[in-house]
DNA sequence: TAGGGTGACTAAACCGGTTCAGTTCTCCGG
DNA sequence: CCGGAGAACTGAACCGGTTTAGTCACCCTA
């Protein structure tokens, strides 16, 4: 008859038997709460530390209705998202708060609204997640009230249009677009169009606002638009059409960088040449438009820190702070080899023809 | 003194109450279990459905010491991640899995092999997990062993070096190296360079294994290789290396889509023509490739459909089925417009001077 | 010296399931 | 007509924490 050693961690009984007090007791030490003498929550410690015992997030979980992770759900397709670069960004800098704080991420992808409907529904009523992150806001978004609904703890990606019971962690995308459309003008272009995301997302419509804007502001007309769903097909696509116009843009503004890159190679398939012909921008700094030929004038946005401040305050908010809404460094413009003075600032009427060898 | 209705979700002790049974009986009709007359596990389930009864999985975790989530950590750089379409498609194909069988994904990204140990440690420890999907095999990979010291199960993406006592579940990329090699032979080409991943990686070595293999099948020299860490730089880097040389390459082969876009622009700025002057291929397949100038000969791998295995699998894994290694289709060679004949078969030096106007 | 308050601690209920040891009832064979 | 097997079901323990009500010793005050 061996003895047999006991595999299984510790709980919060041994801990208990072994300092000598009972299990309640031992809860109150390792929560910090009153009611325990100074030595004896020193004692209790020390045993918990010389068992390596760690609480089990399981029982805790049952016991205080509370999941300790964040939910994630992402509802674009993933096509597009793989061509964004701003989500793994961001998802590590979610990451970054919430390991040391012994919290967890689910992720969630779908496709469609009824999905990620469903979706947040299963999260909270599974009891995944005590909060969310809103990102890619829609105008009119159900999520909030969804969200309120299932009683779960929200902030959101940017401010909603509609009133909202949540924090917004927000990034000034606008003084990008701004400074995009400045500095295009400076260098002389005056037909200026803009590839924008879908208008029903709220950040696709902002940056076409703010494009807008800033182009009444210099004077110069801002109705050669195209809204697209962000993705590669569309903005190229996008791109055909402007080409294809009489009076054709000497610059276009896309809405990410995946549309400018496929805008990119539209034109220069048409036997123009960017940015002597035709000046391309972008907008959320893809790691590889650096290295194209021209290298992609873009805006860079700061996603790891937006996941950073976005987590840590959902994760104060369910520890049941007051948070208020937090405003990130905007968006700041980085100039490379893609945006250049239009040919003839005069007669723009010696371009390139649009047609050429095409294939595809 | 008025009616408080209850507010809270009903709990299995009041399907029992309602169906007139104890709730251990509840229990065993909701998991089909015998010892329950058709009758009344009719009846019971007649109840649930009634009160919309959802047994909780925080109790049902605690219990029966399961966390009906699988989870995925990801140690690569972000920016890497970001430029690499797989990760989306694959984690979508992974929900697509878990959202019907009722379990989620929890995922981690985090840099460095120590803390994707960590990371490893935690999620076991904490018990959020079942079972973890090991994606990025390396030589001699520690994570196998690791997973089997936490006891979690896995299964890994592709088949790792060493024994393992997971599942791999593998798709052939050698197919398309092979095929690509074969393509450019073809056309002509007998030097041909390959851009690799870290031979650390497994994939990253297998494709490059699987390019040698089949130029020395081919009876071409294989040993113009350049190895990097799969990031849009070193792609550019390697590829300024490999157009330097005086016996340059006609020809490279990427192992992924953002070095092969990199090194495309590479060469775009130093005047070549692309594919006369120098064929490029790429791996992965991004959607963005497609629109390029030219757009980019790559290899598809299905991604999506390698989240789905890999997610069922490990489900079955968990329900203690024998689970046998799973291959799913090989990748597919995609020609598009950035491979053609090389300029000159015979002499090769007619090609365009290396150096013009270059910008960074 | 009784009464009241306080700090330290315990016992037990509780969260919502699963599971196991029994109990009851029915049916069947000898 | 009795004994035993098996099906149907119950009651309670259990998972590992948190939380509340209550006990006890001690000190202070009138």
């Amino acid at each position: 008859m061996s003895f047999v050693p006991k595999s299984d961690r510790p709980t919060i009984l041994d801990v208990a038997r072994r300092a000598g007090v009972s299990k309640g007791l031992v809860s109150f030490a390792l929560n910090d709460r009153p009611g325990v003498s100074a030595e004896t929550r020193k004692r209790i410690l020390e045993v918990a530390d010389e068992l390596g015992w760690r609480p089990s997030v399981r029982a805790r979980s049952l016991s205080t209705d509370r999941a300790f992770a964040l939910g994630l759900v992402l509802a674009r397709d993933p096509d597009i998202i793989a061509g964004d670069p701003f989500f793994p960004s961001f998802i590590s800098g979610i990451e970054s708060v919430l390991a040391p704080a012994g919290q967890a991420l689910v992720l969630s992808m779908v496709e469609g609204e009824e999905a990620e409907a469903r979706s947040y529904r299963q999260l909270a009523s599974h009891g995944r997640v005590d909060g969310v992150i809103i990102s890619d806001l829609r105008a009119n978004d159900s999520r909030l009230a969804l969200a309120s609904e299932l009683e779960l703890s929200a902030v959101t990606l940017g401010r909603p249009d509609i009133a909202s019971p949540f924090p917004a962690v927000t990034v000034d995308d606008a003084a990008g677009i701004r400074d995009t459309v400045a500095h295009l003008a400076d260098l002389g272009h005056t037909r200026i169009a803009h590839v924008g995301g879908p208008a029903v997302m709220l950040h696709g419509r902002r940056r076409r606002d703010s494009f807008q804007e800033a182009m009444r502001e210099r004077g110069l007309s801002d109705d050669i638009l195209i809204e697209t769903d962000f993705s590669a097909a569309e903005g190229a696509a996008a791109t055909a059409r402007l080409l294809a116009l009489t009076d054709r843009p000497t610059a276009i503004v896309y809405s990410n960088d995946p549309m400018a890159i496929a805008g990119l190679g539209v034109a220069q398939r048409a036997g123009l040449d960017v940015p002597r012909d035709l000046s391309i921008t972008g907008f959320d700094g893809s790691d590889v438009g650096g290295y194209l030929h021209p290298s992609l004038t873009t805006v860079k946005t700061t996603a790891r820190k937006w996941g950073e401040a976005a987590a840590s305050a959902l994760l104060r908010l369910i520890d049941g702070e007051q948070v208020a809404d937090i405003d990130l460094d905007p968006a700041a413009l980085v100039v490379l080899d893609s945006t250049a003075p239009p040919r003839s600032t005069t007669s723009g009427n010696a371009a390139a023809p649009i047609h050429e060898g095409e294939r595809t």
